[in-house]
DNA sequence: GCCGGCGCTGAAACGTGTTTCAAATCCTCT
DNA sequence: AGAGGATTTGAAACACGTTTCAGCGCCGGC
């Protein structure tokens, strides 16, 4: 193997190509992200692109898991202000969301990609849904994920991973012309309310939503 | 055109188109919805499957909206039992998921298509989506949502949204092989708990979750 | 019975993801 | 410096989604 480069994840021509599929994905969406010109681009040949990575899939989840490690960086360094736990997880929805909108024909690239089901990708899929799982337990706790995973605990984990859900499905439905722009922040705010609580906006003591559906018949 | 067919949403050509993508699918996921075979399967022309359907994506959405329907009968004619609407919720999400499950190869191309983000196919997926809200409002409920939409409360909509993004999402992750099988149930039986109260399992009183993280500082 | 139009057919053509492979190049070790 | 092995290149080939189009057949209206 020629010399190991510093760079730990990816190296210098990995990541030539990434970046080369980013720009075509932000002009043109999935279909813009020709392999023959991003070969070109980022001066390979398409033998050292499918060396690199599997197929076109391949290539723009690791775009997805670039930016996503982007976002994470800008997180702990602004980390989401706010003075209970779903003001702070909210406010990190909102940043991801405006990440993601800043950059709709990439961000929706992204997402097909990750949805396109590929067994051989389940692994990078993952490194994404954890990254996403810190961030959210960091804006949960107000301070930052220090360790492994293994630090986050059952109770965290679950409210992480649920609300974790509820965005990405909002952003595939968002990608799929489905659900507007403006309707995102609503939609998340209240998901977020629903689960942690409501005493952000409304202060409804703490009740079980469950309370609030019909008596249970008993069959 | 043609004789009007009794048939008010599919007529006779476009509905054989379907049926046979989803054979083909079951058989061999969506790489093998070829759409050359589709057309010799279902005894038509290439130009006639475009006439119908827009693209592959449509054919497999339009597969997605024939077998939602199919379940929702299933769902009217036995509906989930149990006391609580949490047990009924998880109880529909079960079948939803055993559903999925049964037929693994059309299931994830199904939602491969859904996760496409092409604009055109917005209303259809839309339909999928107001499908299932019904069915977990009907579940919520314990007995079946009759007319249109608007009969559903806006708390109703908040919860059914949440559940159904979360059960999307987890379909996705079983899809693209991040989540195993085992888990899906487990997983959803958590997020039903969680956001409808957890009596079910545990009897822990009506505690709002956010009492389990860091102190809200009354803002 | 004939006309006009509409949808269907059949097949070819195009673009792009993916695969393949021999020749050229590069790196490391001696 | 040279050998040996690995990697990259460049280009061609293949598969499949999608488009296109000329001709055909069926239908209702005259």
């Amino acid at each position: 193997m020629a010399v190991e480069h510093a760079d730990p994840t990816l190296e210098e021509r990995a990541r030539r190509i990434v970046e080369t599929s980013i720009e075509l994905a932000e002009r043109g969406g999935f279909e813009a992200v020709r392999l023959r010109d991003v070969a070109a681009h980022a001066g390979v040949a398409m033998g050292t692109l499918y060396r690199r990575f599997r197929s076109k899939e391949d290539l723009l989840v690791a775009a997805l898991e670039l930016e996503t490690r982007a976002l994470s960086h800008r997180i702990r360094q602004r980390p989401p202000k706010g003075a209970e736990p779903s003001e702070r997880v909210v406010s990190f929805f909102e940043i991801a969301t405006r990440g993601m909108l800043r950059r709709p024909n990439l961000s929706r690239a992204m997402l097909r990609a990750t949805a396109a089901g590929e067994p051989a990708l389940a692994e990078k899929v993952e490194v994404f849904h954890d990254l996403m799982r810190r961030m959210v337990v960091s804006a949960l706790r107000g301070a930052p994920v220090e360790g492994a995973d293994g630090e986050i605990s059952d109770e965290e984990r679950l409210v992480g991973d649920l609300l974790n859900r509820v965005w990405f499905a909002l952003m595939m439905s968002w990608a799929g012309g489905v659900q507007s722009q403006g309707a995102i922040g609503e939609e998340m705010r209240a998901s977020v309310e629903l689960v942690l609580g409501r005493s952000v906006r409304q202060s409804i003591p703490q009740t079980g939503v469950m309370d609030r559906f019909g008596k249970q018949i008993e069959r």
